[in-house]
DNA sequence: GCCAACGTTGGC
DNA sequence: GCCAACGTTGGC
């Protein structure tokens, strides 16, 4: 199974409003990175497990979630009112996908980013990387597990 | 608010 | 194909 650690600023979109979400599922629109949708399109599989890291304000895991739909077309790319949206983007050629993903766990604490840093096993990271900015990243099961044992510790 | 790092665009 | 300029991300 793979594992995943998707971005999202908390302002915009945080681990309370996946909580909260009709069935805790909600669709993972608006990435527009090349790099990030093919992740999501080449590699999430149904069931891979997610860290959900929150930018910007506080930065940190927040909580887990799981891929509940593999990538399908987003959209939103379309919409011209929308947030994210593309002009390049058309109904043949939607450009950009999407998944949906479900909430799991929330933690009771942030797992901070500098707690990440001060921890050998994920030194490898991508996240912990300088300059690292995508939103949508691989992790390995050692590292989903270092990081969710963390989490699930703090009290 | 600052600034480093990055992806994208566009001129040539 | 190169690369400078630009807008964006995101930590601090």
């Amino acid at each position: 199974m793979g594992c995943w650690l998707i971005k999202s600023e908390p302002g915009c979109f945080s681990i309370d409003d996946l909580a909260a979400a009709p069935d805790g599922v909600t669709g993972w629109d608006g990435v527009r990175n090349f790099q990030a949708r093919n992740f999501m399109r080449d590699g999430m599989r149904l069931g891979d497990g997610l860290l959900f890291y929150h930018s910007v304000t506080n930065p940190g895991v927040a909580g887990l979630a799981e891929v509940a739909r593999e990538a399908y077309p987003d959209l939103t790319a379309l919409d011209p009112e929308a947030q994210h949206y593309d002009p390049r983007a058309t109904p043949e050629n939607p450009i950009w996908s999407m998944v949906d993903v479900r909430f799991v766990a929330r933690f009771a604490r942030v797992v901070p980013l500098a707690a990440l840093r001060a921890v050998p096993e994920l030194a490898g990271m991508e996240l912990l990387r300088k300059g690292s900015r995508l939103s949508v990243m691989p992790v390995t099961a050692q590292e989903f597990a270092v990081i969710r044992a963390m989490g699930l510790a703090a009290t």
